[in-house]
This record gives C-alpha cells, sequence and structure tokens, in this order.
DNA sequence: CTAGGGTTAG
C-alpha cells in the first residue's frame, strides 16, 4: 500500500497503514460516516486515479486534521497525497501536532512536504514553522525559515522574535527588533510583548536588563501603545521581574482599562517582592473594584504566596476555601501552592493532609514542596524518606529537589546524609550540581563547625561560585565567630553583590562579636557609603485573623509599654530559675545595664509578649520573624514555654522553632 | 491565524 504512495520522505516511516478506526470520532460529532473512511482508504490506494472533486479534497484535509488533532500524526502522513493537494490549513494542523510529545522527528518531514507543495513562500505557515521550530529548541532552522520567506508579514517578524526570545538569546531579539523599524515593519502589540521579555532574558546583568526595559517603554510610550492591555501587562510583569515595585505600580496605575491577567500580574509583583501585604490588599480591592476579574488559578496561585510570605494561616484558610468554592482544586498548580502555603504557615500536618489528597496526581514541584515543608521544620530524616518516596513513585527529582532536600539536611545536621545525597546528584540522577547546590553543602558543614573542609568545597568547584556560596560560607562564619574568613568571603561578595546590605551587617556582626569595634566602624561607613542600612528587625503575629507587626524598640506602639513591662516582670522570674541575659548578641559597645535594656525592644519578644496576653491558654503561639531569630530570644522564649506552659512557633527566614517544655524543636542548631 | 499573569529553593 505504501508504495503506492510516491513520496520519498513518506517511505521512511514504512509502517504498515492501519485503516482509521471509527473510534477516532468518539469525543467529537463524526465528521465522516465509516463508509466515507472506507472510501478514502481504498482510493488512497491510487491517488492519481481518482477524481478530484471538492468533497472529497475537503474530506481529505478534514480526516487529515482530525488525525493531527487526535495526535495520530504517523497515520495522518500516510494519509497525506499529493494529489488532492493539501491546503494550508492541513499543513497548519500538521505542524501543531509535530510539537505534541514525540512527535518531533516529523517535524522536518512536514516542512519538506510543503515547500514539495509550493507552500514554502506562505507566511502564515512560515510562523507557524517558525514557532515550531522555536519549541524544538532549533533556533537556526528557525532563522531559516524566517530568511527563505521574501514577503514577511509582521506575523513572520513577532514569529521570530518570540522565539529569540523564548531562546534567551537577548542581544539577537533586539537587534530584530530594531532590524524590523528599519524595514518599515511598525511594531504591534506582539512585537513589544516579546521585545520585553527579551530584556527581560537579556543578561545577568540586571541593571542592563532594566536600561533595555526602560528603552522599549519609551519606545512603547512613543507610539501610543502605553495603554494596550497587553503590552502594559508584559511590562509591569517585566519591571516586577526586575525587582521594580514601584515602576510596575506606575505601569499598573496608568492602565486605563485592566483585566484579571493585569491585576494577576500587579499581584504577583508584590508577592514575589516581598510585600505579601500589598499582595493581599490589592486582591481585596480587585474582588471589591472589578467584578469583571474573576479570580483564577493563577490570581490564587499568587495570593497563596502572599499568605505564605506572611505566615497569615487565617487568611491562608479563607483563600483554601475559596479556592474550594471556585473549584480550583483540581488545578495542579494551585494545590502545590497550597501545600507550600500550609507548611510556611507552620501547619505541617495540613500540607501533609493536601500533599496525600493528591496522590496518583503529584507533580515534582508537589514532591519539592512537601520535602522543604518538612526542612524547614527541621525534619531531615522525614524529608529524606519524602525524597526516597519520590525517586521510588518513578519522578526524576530537579534541581530543585536537591535544594530542598540538602537544605533539609542543613537544618538538621544530618552531614553524612547531605553528602551520600550530594554526590549521588550528577551519578544516580543526573542532575548537575549548580552553585545553589555547592551553597547547600556549605552551608550544611558550615554549620555543623566544618568551616574549613567547607571552604575546600569551594576551591574545588569546578564551576564559578556564585554570590549563594559565598554568602553561605559568610553565614556559618558568624556562627562560628571567624573573622579572618569572613573577610575572604566578603572579598567576593562585595564584589558580586555591592547591593546587598545583608553582607555588610554580618561582616560588622562578626567584627562586633570578636570586639573589634574600629573594623565595626569601617564596615557601617561602607555600607552607608552605598546608600544602603541595616534592615530593620520585624516581627509579627496573627491574632483573631489580623496581623499585629512589631519593629524592635518600636515606641509608635500604644501596647509597646505594657509588653515591656510584662517582659520586665517574666525576665526577672526567669533569672531566678537560671536565666541569664545573652547580651554576647547585642552588638554595641555599651554597658551591661544598657545592653539588657536593648535586648527587651527586639521585636520577636514584643510579638512574643503580645502573644502571651491575647491569646486563650490551650492555643499555638505563632510568630514570624524577617531576620534570624536571636540566641537570647530563642532562651527566652524556651524559658517562656516552660513556665508559661504554652506552646510557641516561630517561623524565621530560615525555619521554623517549636517550642515546647522549655525545648525547641531545633534542638539549639539553627 | 500569534499574545499578557503562576507553583517548588535561597
Amino acid at each position: 500500500m505504501l508504495a503506492s504512495c510516491s513520496h520519498p520522505s513518506l517511505l521512511q516511516l514504512s509502517l504498515p497503514p492501519k485503516p482509521p478506526q471509527l473510534q477516532l470520532y468518539s469525543h467529537s460529532p463524526p465528521l465522516l460516516s465509516f463508509k466515507t473512511v472506507s472510501c478514502i482508504n481504498s482510493s488512497f490506494q491510487a491517488p492519481s486515479q481518482r477524481a478530484p472533486s471538492s468533497t472529497s479534497t475537503s474530506s481529505y484535509n478534514h480526516m487529515i486534521q482530525s488525525l493531527c488533532k487526535q495526535g495520530n500524526l504517523k497515520q495522518a502522513l500516510q494519509l497525506l497525497p499529493l494529489e488532492p493537494k493539501p491546503t494550508q490549513r492541513t499543513y497548519e494542523a500538521l505542524i501543531l501536532a509535530c510539537t505534541h510529545r514525540n512527535a518531533r522527528p516529523y517535524g522536518p518531514i512536514v516542512h519538506h512536504h510543503l515547500i514539495e507543495n509550493g507552500f514554502d513562500q506562505d507566511p502564515f505557515l512560515s510562523t507557524k514553522l517558525i514557532d515550531m521550530y522555536s519549541q524544538f529548541g532549533s533556533l537556526d532552522n528557525a532563522r531559516d525559515v524566517f530568511d527563505k520567506t521574501h514577503v514577511k508579514t509582521i506575523f513572520v517578524w513577532n514569529a521570530l522574535l518570540k522565539a529569540l526570545a523564548l531562546a534567551d538569546a537577548a542581544e539577537e531579539a533586539l537587534s530584530l527588533f530594531h532590524e524590523m523599524g528599519g524595514a518599515g515593519v511598525p511594531p504591534d502589540s506582539f512585537t513589544y510583548s516579546h521585545a520585553l521579555k527579551a530584556c527581560i532574558a537579556s543578561s545577568s546583568r540586571p541593571s542592563l536588563a532594566f536600561d533595555r526595559v526602560r528603552q522599549i517603554h519609551g519606545h512603547i510610550y512613543r507610539h501610543g501603545f502605553g495603554s494596550t492591555i497587553y503590552v502594559a501587562t508584559t511590562l509591569v510583569d517585566c519591571y516586577a521581574k526586575l525587582g521594580s515595585v514601584l515602576y510596575s505600580r506606575r505601569v499598573f496605575d496608568g492602565m486605563l482599562a485592566r483585566n484579571v491577567v493585569s491585576w494577576s500580574a500587579m499581584i504577583a509583583c508584590y508577592a514575589k517582592n516581598e510585600r505579601p501585604l500589598d499582595a493581599l490588599e490589592l486582591f481585596r480591592e480587585m474582588m471589591l473594584r472589578d467584578p469583571d476579574a474573576i479570580p483564577n488559578a493563577v490570581t490564587m496561585v499568587s495570593v497563596l504566596q502572599a499568605c505564605a510570605g506572611l505566615a497569615a494561616l487565617g487568611q491562608g484558610r479563607l483563600v483554601h476555601a475559596y479556592v474550594l468554592r471556585r473549584g480550583l482544586d483540581s488545578i495542579i498548580t494551585v494545590v502545590n501552592a497550597l501545600i507550600a502555603m500550609y507548611a510556611k504557615c507552620g501547619s505541617l500536618e495540613t500540607a501533609r493532609r493536601v500533599f496525600d489528597g493528591m496522590i496518583g496526581r503529584r507533580d515534582v514541584v508537589s514532591w519539592n514542596s512537601m520535602i522543604s515543608g518538612y526542612g524547614i521544620y527541621g525534619f531531615g530524616g522525614r524529608a529524606i524518606r519524602v525524597f526516597e518516596a519520590m525517586i521510588g513513585s518513578g519522578i526524576s527529582p530537579s534541581p530543585i529537589t536537591f535544594v530542598s532536600v540538602l537544605g533539609a539536611c542543613s537544618h538538621a545536621g544530618l552531614v553524612k546524609e547531605g553528602k551520600r545525597l550530594f554526590e549521588s546528584m550528577a551519578l544516580v540522577h543526573g542532575v548537575a550540581p549548580r552553585s545553589e547546590h555547592y551553597a547547600c553543602m556549605v552551608d550544611l558543614l558550615g554549620r555543623a563547625g566544618r568551616l574549613d573542609e567547607a571552604a575546600r568545597i569551594i576551591e574545588g568547584m569546578r564551576i564559578e561560585p556564585g554570590p549563594t556560596v559565598w554568602g553561605s560560607l559568610l553565614g556559618a562564619c558568624r556562627i562560628h565567630g571567624r573573622a579572618e574568613l569572613a573577610e575572604r568571603a566578603c572579598a567576593r561578595l562585595f564584589e558580586l553583590e555591592p547591593m546587598n546590605a545583608g553582607n555588610y551587617v554580618l561582616l560588622a556582626d562578626i567584627y562586633a562579636d570578636a570586639g573589634m569595634w574600629e573594623e565595626v566602624s569601617r564596615v557601617k561607613r561602607l555600607l552607608e557609603s552605598r546608600g544602603l542600612q541595616k534592615m530593620p528587625g520585624c516581627s509579627w503575629i496573627e491574632v483573631k485573623k489580623k496581623m499585629h507587626s512589631f519593629v524592635s524598640v518600636d515606641e509608635m506602639n500604644p501596647q509597646v509599654e505594657q509588653l515591656q513591662a510584662l517582659l520586665a516582670r517574666l525576665v526577672k522570674d526567669m533569672k531566678d530559675k537560671g536565666y541569664v541575659p545573652n547580651t554576647k548578641v547585642v552588638l554595641y559597645d555599651l554597658d551591661q545595664e544598657e545592653k539588657e535594656r536593648i535586648l527587651l525592644g527586639h521585636s520577636e519578644k514584643l510579638a512574643l509578649a503580645f502573644g502571651l496576653i491575647n491569646s486563650g491558654h490551650g492555643e499555638v503561639i505563632r510568630i514570624t520573624k524577617n531576620l534570624r531569630l536571636c540566641e537570647d530570644c530563642h532562651s527566652v522564649t524556651k524559658f517562656v514555654s516552660k513556665f508559661a506552659k504554652r506552646e510557641i512557633l516561630v517561623r524565621d527566614v530560615n525555619r521554623f522553632h517549636h517550642f515546647k517544655d522549655g525545648v525547641c524543636s531545633c534542638l539549639d542548631y539553627w
């Protein structure tokens, strides 16, 4: 049968043609009766003898198109005749079908076939081909189609621009954008969207990306595309990705019309840039002011992320209820965000319940969320067991899986296990260690006090150590008081990320701890000279679904005096029971009494006192802090958990501390 | 006939 088909490229398939099955039409109303199908089948044996008629041509094409839609490319190609000529629509269907999984090898065959049939100058099909090759990652082929298409419609330009932007080929994309202007093709909203995306992919240098976005932004503004909903939304997103909440908001505010996507982009901007409160506030505003903008899965993912950032369990539960009401719990990304939200809001059991409820439809992100969930509670062993269950269920780990499971080992002090996992990464799982993974190892060894081993790991790296690696080393130096090694880490860090205030603060802390006060002021001057400042310590607590936040030595809060009085009483009591204020953590050159007074003003202590006053006795007190939990506050909380008989859960930047009966779940290792 | 927002880590 195949022999009668004269097209050479089809012969390569050398597959016995199966007659089309009736079941093909089970999903949609039948286009053709079975009779027609067999008629096509017999005429297929000798296409040249069949008298072409308009009905059979369209039947042919319908047939092929519907096979394509079902992903049955093999059969579609076997049916593809030279006469009657396939139409543009047929080729479109074929090209689209090639982008489905396992169909890639057919791509060039289809391409060749359409050239033979004189469709190589069809700009519409060129667009589709460029798209196809872009999805295959073969930019050269995409570029080739572009070059050979003489009449370049704007679609053709945009398709290549999109392909380049998607492939992170920023330079090429932007030069194509400018080429368009030269060729007299005025950009449309698609052009701008893709060009903006290309700027983001731009480089590892954010300032360059930012300048480029601003440049295109100016272009957009001058050409009157500033209020186009698509373009403006892309702008909001681009500025968000570059960390510029201000610019995002400015564009968002300037929009004449908005839809759910524009709202979602702005909400995501806040959620991603550490402004969870603003994210929730904007979500509320959207619900109240724009009844046409119905939140969807993407919106809810960002909202859940914001709840997680705030550790707002009450809010998170309300959002969960809304998700259920809207039936959005069938969307896997939403469920994954729910797992992360519950874990980060201090309800690991609920996270696990949600995770258990999605058995059979978990993806790699679901597993990663659960692993990191156990990790931040210090349950290293359980995290490793979940990791092993994941492997057992046939899911391939991603680079993030290893960041999560190595991080879990690090929090739990599981050095041996972490080393074993790290070694298995490339060897067993085929995941090449990246800078982040080395950072995990440095953190793991560094926390455990094995700093020299950590430094040797960095020296032995075959890739360039990124800022996270040096940052981990610096963090370990802070814990173990290693000023000289910290200086070495900072030498690189101040080069790699000069605007990260945290590094300067850590170094100053290390010097202060060692009593090197001249160095302390030198680093502080350096910090200020770069226009940076120390991030103030801030803690918050949710009481009756309302957030209360405290900044260290917060005089603006009317309740602060009452809170400090309570703390003073507590501390007096505790001193009788053996508590010694850890004034070492106060890194100022002051006398003992002053230092003790400062200790009482720490935000996490204020939040703790507030929680003691305003919550019922059986309730767990849940506090969140923006920085690492202070050592003195840690021991005070242990005392309180014992003598006030309260369970206290504190989330700091890195992990959870669960205080109960005078013991913390971190076993003083954090 | 193309297109804009999203989950996990640090």
